[in-house]
DNA sequence: TTTGGTACTTTGTACAACAAGGTAGTATTT
DNA sequence: AAATACTACCTTGTTGTACAAAGTACCAAA
């Protein structure tokens, strides 16, 4: 058995990363974002601002630099589509609906989300539980 | 109302992007890898091609190019630490076992999955379940 | 007409996962 | 003893996503 060479340390950075459970939530957070927002819009039509609020409210932080980009993308995908609404005071606002393949794709999502969490508690527990 | 400025569309990309479910919970695992990893590891030291099995076999599909670094960025982190072990048949393999510090953070990392599941639960049903 | 608020958009950066290829030690076959 | 196969570890380059920050545009009220 020859390690020696293998073994070489690369590079101790061991950058004292905030082990904050914030910050943890928001990795694991990452991948879920797209079927929330389906999931609001599939409570209603919506635009960016409430959206984000409802986001916070469920304690799950976005900012407008997300979240734009995510519907152009949704959009792109045929999930979503809009329409402009006036708005009582200040610029028209941009309404986002589902489509109707976005009230499939958000059916598969359920599905899929609920086997992740099905997997990880797989992995977390090790038993035939699935 | 002036709208027509901003409603030229964006590019229609709209390439008809697999409605995969595959896709989709490759998309919503992407975050949870870490906790599986510690998740694993917390029920006995392990090296890459096992951990590559069990997750396999969780349907948490990885490659040697993902877990690599992520186990590489964990030991910097003072999350994991690994010992050589001669092989029976092949070279030696690098176990990892779980710092103290790892058992920390794997117990925020319980707390914070806990809490992602119940959000995305509040958003779906929009009900105060929390 | 200027100020402030709301809303939408873009650009640049950081990081994570992956694909693909590379290095190295051990065992087996010829 | 050379070649082959297998196992295991590691690296590099690409892509995609979230974010920070700055920018554009519309509207209302002082």
């Amino acid at each position: 058995m020859v390690i020696d060479k293998r073994d070489m340390e690369n590079q101790e950075y061991n950058k004292e990363l905030e082990l904050n459970a914030e910050n943890i939530k928001a990795q694991m957070r990452k991948g879920v974002l797209e079927y929330c927002i389906l999931s609001i819009l599939r409570k209603g039509d919506s635009y960016v601002s409430p959206l984000i609020s409802e986001l916070k409210a469920a304690k799950m932080i976005v900012v407008e630099g997300t979240l734009y980009p995510l519907l152009a993308r949704q959009k792109n995908q045929g999930l979503l589509s809009y329409r402009w609404e006036e708005s009582p005071s200040g610029p028209p606002r941009k309404y986002y609906s589902l489509t109707e393949k976005g009230h499939k794709a958000l059916e598969v999502m359920d599905e899929a989300w609920s086997e992740v969490v099905k997997t990880v508690d797989y992995i977390k527990t090790g038993l035939e539980n699935r």
